[in-house]
DNA sequence: AATAGTGGCAACCGCGCGGGT
DNA sequence: TACCCGCGCGGTTGCCACTAT
């Protein structure tokens, strides 16, 4: 049985707004705000309309702020960088992003900015060979930069890295959040870094948790969650308390040195373990031929190339993913 | 000038989550 | 604990304007 529905579809008017439509929820609302109730909001107002249809009126288009019209390259870069690094979670971009809605960054990605990073260079073949949509492809990019050469893995100093190589890390733009984005949300911000990171490193339709223990992050299921002392939602939570160090620790490999266990988002599972000279190594490579990988990364890296500014490589209270 | 094709945007839909009872 | 209800989100659809033929 489904869902009762939330309003009488029969007595609601469905399609675009009337100016006088607008003038009414807009006065409405400015009188005697929400209310904390859309779906009572209607009737009270006088309008026929399901009060999520107001609801998406009002913060769409109506409510004051709202910015229209073009994207700066500013705004073009942080959409960018956040997509990458976040999928599509249009509402935590458009937190980002003062007067800007979800709605509409949304539209402008799926209409314009996709398009033109691909248009730049991505080349059809490429495209076609992997089979996936571009937001997979970025997301792709994104977990094989999780996995970037060993050779970087001693250092401490990732942004060191970052600038070394930004052809090939293009994605991984270190990103700057604030505290807001993830309290604006609705979801916890513990929920939102875990399915974060189910988006960054799982590039297929597998669901995994991750948990900290003995100060090793591991990725995984039971099988991760096999502490012998039982104390799995202990060291979660833990994790959970800690996660803007725990995420800084985590792609920076450094104070702590946490060991990190992923899956690979390829192939499968791939471990890292330190080695005499204490630098971090893959226990087991890609099966993807790096040189492919790059060129993938390559081809994408319009994403920084013309959008990012070389001069912002250096952030303070910075998240990685 | 008429028609088809395309792009862009506003709005709708269905689902998951969380709070309240 | 189970259920209900409203909210918020992301994906999708539909309409309109513009362009090409």
């Amino acid at each position: 049985m489904g869902r009762a529905p939330c309003c009488d579809k029969a007595n609601v008017k469905k399609g675009p707004w009337s100016p006088e439509e607008d003038a009414k929820l807009k006065e409405y609302i400015e009188k005697y705000g929400t209310g904390g109730n859309w779906i009572a909001l209607p009737q009270k107002a006088g309008l026929r309309r399901c009060g999520k249809s107001c609801r998406l009126r009002w913060l769409n288009y109506l409510r004051p702020n709202i910015k229209h019209g073009e994207f700066s390259d500013e705004e073009d870069r942080i959409i960018c960088n956040l997509f990458t690094n976040i999928g599509s979670r249009w509402s935590i971009i458009a937190a980002q992003l003062p007067g800007r809605t979800d709605n509409d960054i949304k539209n402008y990605w799926n209409t314009k900015l996709k398009k033109k990073l691909m248009g730049l260079n991505m080349l059809p073949s490429q495209i076609k060979s992997h089979s996936g949509t571009f937001s997979s492809l970025l997301h792709l990019q994104a977990s094989l930069s999780s996995s970037s050469p060993s050779s970087y893995r001693g250092s401490n100093n990732s942004t060191a890295y970052y600038a070394q190589n930004r052809s090939f890390s293009s994605a991984l733009e270190p990103i700057s959040f604030s505290p807001s984005l993830l309290s604006r949300s609705s979801t916890n911000a513990a929920s939102v870094l875990h399915q974060v990171h189910q988006e960054r490193f799982v590039g297929r339709a597998m669901q995994h948790n991750y948990q900290v223990k003995d100060n090793i992050l591991m990725f995984g299921g039971e099988a991760s969650c096999s502490s012998s002392d039982g104390s799995c939602s202990n060291q979660i939570s833990q994790c959970r308390d800690r996660e803007y160090e725990y995420n800084y620790n985590f792609f920076n490999g450094g104070e702590g040195h946490q060991k990190i266990m992923l899956p690979d988002g390829l192939n499968g599972w791939r471990s890292e373990k330190q080695n005499g000279n204490g630098i971090w190594e893959d226990q087991a490579p890609l099966d993807y031929g790096l040189e492919e990988i790059k060129q993938l990364i390559s081809s994408t890296s319009s994403c920084n190339n013309f959008l990012f500014d070389e001069n912002k490589t250096e952030e303070k209270a910075m998240m990685y993913y």
